[in-house]
DNA sequence: CTGAAAGCGCTTACAG
DNA sequence: CTGAAAGCGCTTACAG
């Protein structure tokens, strides 16, 4: 491996002055940069990291961990897509970008959470959640004070940041555009509690408040049904629900676009299509319309917005040398399609 | 940070004897051990990345280039399942993964392929293809020796392995599982040569040599649509194709999925519904019947396989400290779907 | 403007 | 079985 004293050797002056043309720094003559820097170039040198980590205690690497498998469809968009305004701000601030998967609770009893950190691998920690972050990865990010944002979960810990969009407040517009267009029975399709998936919670939430503000002539907690995440379970559930049901709804509010493909198909059983039977709204933007044959009505996250927002807390941490809580809500717009036509 | 000197402070030895535990050398007495690996466990230490590298000069990091930017749906997908191959067998060798997006051409002129690597940031790299591996790369790899492994792509370099999948021979089965179902008039959708793109065009030319070995009773390259990526133009190249044919073709074999939703539009334009009026076969396995409602037959490409495979050299070559061009082809199963059926 | 010294956290011989 | 010394590649004062 090529070292500064290489490239000292080269240029015929000492590694001390080959370090200063490294760092732009200004008490080093012209002449002598140029040499140095003919060798630098020469040589194809770049300063060992290493090295480098072992001065500044900065590494200039944050790690992106999350829960979410590689492999699984419309989670993969999620969390591409967050990572996509990662990217984009780790790039402008040179900083490297490390991938960690945090495996299936209790599937490693031994994994290590912060051990990049720990090492000094990286400076920081972007959460991605999806599913709640780990009650044990919380306390120690408090203990250690070790910046770390969560984006799409809100830990109370007082070290501990967040980026998060306002699902309360999307799930009552959800509800506000679908009265708007005369609807006066409205539906809900959320995740069973096991789930523990607040963000869909909030927006069933915001669906009830809503719907009672607006004066629904029915208990909407009636017209909630509960599902499981990408499984054919959504069908039957979607199914059941609308034969116990004495009066139909018109209109479904989907709380995650997981749900709408099964839900189409759920009510196809019974005979009924959307839009022409029953309208129909998704959340979070993943239901393309090139691959899916109806353009879905939803409310797509900010993602892009969130993940670039996530980097700037953090590398504002990182470089301030202070951990400091903060916080970023972020609000939902809703998107107009086919799906949702009035009453 | 927690150093050795705070752990063996603690513990009441020397630094040194806490490398050893750390290391799990045998020459430490029991008792010493508990001790120091008491002081360990209550300080939380672990050793300093930037001093190991410094000494051994590995890393356990790879590097994983790609010209994939991460919100391309499909190619979101290939790239997806490929990483989530590669982080199987990174986990098990305890190696981290660093992810780097490789501009547009032309985008960032000084953008700095090898950086990571030059710094001894990381070990090696995976460079997950779909666009053509620029040259100055490969040209660095080479004169630099450094453990490189290319996917998707297959470098002429004497020195820079790489894993592809056989798509000549995939696209010549292609044409065999149609031909066997009674097609015998058949068409292609590839890409236009300005994509140098060699997967789509091998899948081409298996596709030729097929319906040549095959006796048909046309010529092939009559029946070729080449069209674009992820866009609106290739439904008017298929509506253009078909107005120009005199005899139509009673099957599609689409190079690659991305090709299927806009092809299927296309036809619908044409008043052709599939696979009532017309077969079709796609490639690549990303087009999912639960988004998009019709089971396509297609050639799911072992991605998963592909990235481990990926990994699994580039670890025997940063282990042995050595660099030899290793190259594994993987070839094609077929899936059949309803979008297949008999003439 | 340039260089010798010390030290960042670790490991690898070498002594004892 | 344990420790003192040297060195990995770098930067940060300090001297000149």
């Amino acid at each position: 491996m090529v070292t500064q004293k290489d490239v000292a050797n080269l240029a015929g002056v000492s590694f001390i002055t080959v370090s200063r043309v490294i760092n732009g720094e200004s008490n080093v003559k012209e002449e002598t940069r140029l040499k140095v820097q003919a060798a630098i170039d020469q040589l194809g040198y770049a300063p060992s990291f290493a090295g480098q980590v072992l001065n500044s205690g900065r590494c200039n690497t944050i790690a992106i961990l999350t829960p979410i498998p590689f492999y699984q469809s419309l989670r993969t968009f999620y969390m591409m897509r967050i990572l996509s305004g990662i990217e984009e701000v780790c790039r402008k601030n040179k900083v490297d970008l490390m991938m960690g998967i945090v495996p299936e609770a209790g599937t490693e009893p031994d994994y290590d959470y912060l051990r990049p950190y720990r090492q000094k691998k990286v400076d920081g920690i972007i959460y991605i959640g999806l599913r709640q972050i780990p009650r044990e990865m919380i306390e120690e990010l408090g203990k250690r004070k070790l910046p770390c944002v969560v984006i799409g979960d809100r830990p109370k810990s007082k070290l501990v940041s967040w980026v998060d969009t306002n699902n309360f407040e999307a799930g009552y517009n959800a509800v506000k555009e679908i009265w708007s267009r005369g609807h006066r029975r409205i539906a809900f399709i959320g995740l069973k509690d096991e789930f523990f998936n607040a963000n869909v919670m909030d927006r069933e939430k915001g669906f009830e408040k809503a719907l009672e503000d607006f004066g629904a002539k029915y208990k909407p907690s009636d017209y909630i049904i509960k599902t499981a995440f990408d499984s054919e379970e959504t069908r039957q559930d979607v199914k059941a629900a609308f034969l116990s049901w004495k009066k139909k709804p018109t209109a479904i509010f989907c709380g995650a676009d997981s749900f709408v493909p099964e839900t189409v198909k759920g009510l196809k059983l019974l005979g009924l299509s959307v839009p022409k039977d029953i309208s129909l709204v998704g959340f979070d933007g993943f239901i393309n319309s090139t691959y899916f044959n109806l353009n879905v009505a939803t409310f797509p996250q900010p993602l892009n917005e969130m993940g670039r927002r996530a980097a700037e807390i953090l590398f504002s941490q990182i470089s301030g040398n202070f951990v400091k809580k903060e916080t970023a809500v972020f609000p939902v717009p809703f998107c107009a399609g086919d799906s949702l036509q009035n009453a």
